[in-house]
This record gives C-alpha cells, sequence and structure tokens, in this order.
DNA sequence: GAGTATAATGCAACAATGTTGCAAAATTAA
DNA sequence: TTAATTTTGCAACATTGTTGCATTATACTC
C-alpha cells in the first residue's frame, strides 16, 4: 500500500520549474543524521525519535499519523507517535499537509535549517503520496496576503501526477 | 461567541481590491429564498434545510458543525446537520474551509450558481470568522497547476482582520 | 560510573468529529 | 389520498486526537 520511489521523476518536475523534493538544500538531511538533527533541535536523542525520523528521510513522501502507527505497532505508542509528530511539526523538522478533505499527512520539512518566513504550496499524489513542492506564490499575490495579516496559509494541491498516470493506463 | 457583523467593512477589502463576501453576483442568493435555492438543487424543502440555510445567508460568515450544533440543539439532530453540511457542500451551496489545523468550516458559496472551475482562496478571520475571497491566483501560476492535474486545492488563508485588530487595542 | 533532574514513553481514559444502518416521519408527485 | 422517495432521529460505531499520571530512559553533574 505504500511505495516508496527512487528518485523523484526528474522530467515532469523540470518542465514545470518546481523544486522536488529530495534535492538542493533539502540534501542538508544526508549530511545530518538523525541523532545530530535531533540533538540540534534539543530533543534527547531517543530510539522512536531516531527511528522515525530516519523513515521519514528514506521514504521521503508524505507520511500520516495511520501509516506510522501500522508501521510501528507493538513497538511505538500511538500517543507517542502524536507526540513525536507534534513535536517534530513545532521544530519544524516535519511540515504539516492538510488536504483538501481535512485529512493529515507529514513531510520532511525543506526549509527547516534555514530562516524562510515565506510560504511553501505543495503538491501531493493521491496515488503514491509523492510531495513536491510547488512554486512560491508570485510577489504581488504575496504583498497582498501580507497586507491582510496573514498569520496561517494552508495551501496544498492535490492530483495524481504523470508517473501513476502511466502506470495506470 | 458568535458574533454576526453587518456589513462587511469595505474600506480595508478595497484597498486591497478583494471581493467581500457580500456583493456582486453574491446578491444572488438575496433574489432567491431559500425555498427556491433548494429546489433549484433538487432538495426537498424541508424545515431543517431552510433553516440552515436562512442562517448561512444572514450570517455570512463561516460556521462549523459545532456552531450550528449549538444553535440548533434540541432542533436538529447533530446527524441531520452533518448531512445538511455534506448535501449542501456537494451541490456546492456551502464551500467547505479547512484551516491549518485541519478544522472545518463552511460558507455560502459565492460561485454556486455559476459555471466556474476556477479556484477561489478565502481568507477567514480567527477572531470574528468573517471570510472574504483573495482574489484568484496569478493566471501563470494557474497554468502550472494545471499541468500537474490539480484534482484538489485547499487554500485558506487566517489572520485577524483590520476592523478585529482594531478592537483589540 | 553513580546520582539526579528532566524528558520521553506507555497506558488508560476521555474528547471531538464524523459515519452507518435502520425504522419512523415528512415531502413530493400522481 | 395514496404511493414512492427523501429526509430525519436514534443508536451504535469508527477515527482521530488529547490529557493525566506513573514508569522508564536520557542527559548532565560530580
Amino acid at each position: 500500500m505504500l511505495v516508496e520511489k527512487h528518485p523523484l521523476k526528474p522530467q515532469s518536475l523540470l518542465s514545470l520549474k518546481l523544486k522536488p523534493y529530495w534535492s538542493g538544500n533539502y540534501s542538508l538531511y544526508k549530511m545530518l543524521n538523525p541523532q545530530e538533527i535531533l540533538k540540534k533541535n534539543s530533543f534527547r536523542v531517543t530510539q522512536h525519535r531516531c527511528e522515525v525520523l530516519t523513515y521519514f528521510i528514506q521514504s521521503k513522501i508524505a507520511l500520516n499519523h495511520r501509516q506510522l502507527e501500522l508501521k510501528y505497532r507493538g513497538t511505538i505508542n500511538r500517543v507517542s507517535l502524536y507526540r513525536i509528530l507534534h513535536s517534530f511539526t513545532e521544530k519544524k523538522i516535519l511540515c504539516k499537509l492538510i488536504d483538501s478533505v481535512g485529512s493529515v499527512s507529514y513531510v520532511l520539512d525543506k526549509h527547516s535549517s534555514q530562516n524562510d518566513s515565506h510560504v511553501h504550496p505543495h503538491y501531493k499524489c493521491k496515488t503514491c503520496h509523492d510531495v513536491v513542492e510547488l512554486p512560491e506564490l508570485p510577489a504581488d499575490y504575496r504583498r497582498e496576503l501580507e497586507k491582510l495579516n496573514v498569520l496561517q496559509l494552508n495551501m496544498l494541491a492535490e492530483g495524481i501526477c504523470q508517473e501513476c498516470q502511466k502506470s495506470m493506463k
């Protein structure tokens, strides 16, 4: 059910000037191992946090609580998972994605180590759960939002990515 | 707790070229009474549906299930409310808004009677629950989204509107 | 390395939100 | 008025997320 894909389809992304999720600054995560990431965020280095973080780094796709609950059934408690996801999101290690039905999933936050207050809209494939980052909203538009004193912006586009469309034929 | 405001603050909106929620085509709802709207959407004209629809038309703000449950406690059953909200959303009488925490609220859909497949991002005040429509995403940006075969787009900005900011001082 | 302060975990219970099946009631069309 | 169909209420259930508290693990100091 949960398909891990490596690497992300480059052709469709390049044509749209999107930023594939596993490239550029994101490769910071390749250099820092989970332990270092945890320490950097003043977490204690525990087995559970390490495992969850490692899983996010390896899988690169959006994962929801239920998927993790299944994966770690008998190992990590439901409540602990909620707390791990919550604290990772708070420290911007993870980015919380909310789709048009209200379902929540999490993906590694590309911008965690940057001082970056911009909005980063995401695109999530409904089939493979792959996430790519959409281009930033145009500056004019962002300026309008700023005038409105926007505190939160929830923006997630969903569809079926080209790769999944191909494999459906 | 639930504050109904009439009319919407025009000054802040005009400067940003936003579309106040209760103007323009939206006033279609002034001409059609709830009964007609229901018939037009092939619903049966029942007391419950009429009341809920009337309430949305009068209040103009975003309402969530809990608020309606409180308002109609002892009158309309919890489950019926869910079903009414669901069916209204399906027929695009209401528009379902999902904020950055995943909370769901509903607002009258301005575009229900138009053949309009554009994305209509909204801004919701966290204090008074007023909703205004944000300008459409720029055409260039929309074109990129179309290439990605976007099926759903969830986009809701939240903040504290100028009027509420004033009254907080 | 032992002891201590603090953080993380597991468990149970709870809370909020949403769904399903089915019988009863209301609405519509004839 | 009758019959077909939709809507409603109720009970029960499902999912998702939260809280308090005792226990365990981690990090820090000596």
